[in-house]
DNA sequence: GACTTACTGCTAAAATATTAACAAATGCCG
DNA sequence: CGGCATTTGTTAATATTTTAGCAGTAAGTC
């Protein structure tokens, strides 16, 4: 992963929040079913209790059980996940990156996707061609 | 980051893991240098070679000390920290993926980037259709 | 209302990770 | 060669993470 805690959380944290990240919402019920190799539900409770304090975790309760969020939007925590992983593995170019994850997933994409990405692109290079001159 | 690994390294043996990649290589003195908060040389060198033991790194004894080098290929790792971002935070959606990539960088791709996108893209099209029927 | 179930709060133990320190070796420079 | 700077080998202490367990409470059910 690569939030912007990514170097502040333990092992468990880090797949803690991303089973909560993955879910939207979450209660440690969820977690703990989401876990490859689950321990005590004890655990993963003290676990996101302390990442409520640390921060990386907002709880709301809700009937008898407290439901847990991630403190920081989504679109936030991809864009520096995303970012992080550019500079470790592409130098932080972008377009190298894109490449690779076209590459990667050309059969997954459907037509609408592509035509998406086009005329991203085209509006990036109108772009680009303005800014010359 | 997000490597195979990740679930199975620790916070230091990440950040670590983070600049040798960036690196390429890194002997124990260069990843002292380009850490944020330093801790002593041994305790780093520690961690290194428990990575190897671990067989995250390599090392190759060089005049009289050991260079590290990643066990696992770049590429190879950046393939799967990217599908790792993606499965956390796009559900898997490539095309969403890229359409963040490129919104939030739009202004660093050069033409050459763009272009290369777009033949990329184009032949993703043909395959597709293609493949219709 | 008594019983069962699914929670929480709290505490404490066990396992891992992180750090530092000291001694020995290696290479370099004058 | 002799001394300096750098690095490794090894060991041990410390800190953090991870886990489990027990007691108490709210909710649902019969």
């Amino acid at each position: 992963m690569a939030t912007p805690f990514d170097q502040q959380l333990s092992r468990r944290e880090r797949q803690i929040m991303e089973i909560v990240y993955t879910l939207g919402k979450a209660s440690v019920a969820d977690v703990l079913e989401a876990m490859d190799e689950p321990p005590s539900y004890s655990a993963v409770r003290t676990i996101m209790n302390l990442m409520v304090e640390k921060g990386f975790l907002k709880y709301k309760g809700e009937g008898k059980k407290y439901v847990y969020y991630p403190a920081v939007a989504r679109e936030k925590a991809s864009r520096s996940a995303l970012n992080n992983v550019l500079e470790t593995f592409f130098s932080g170019s972008v377009a190298q990156a894109v490449v690779s994850l076209i590459n990667q997933n050309k059969d997954k994409m459907s037509a609408e996707d592509l035509d998406r990405l086009s005329r991203l692109i085209d509006e990036a290079k109108r772009k680009e061609e303005g800014g010359r001159r």
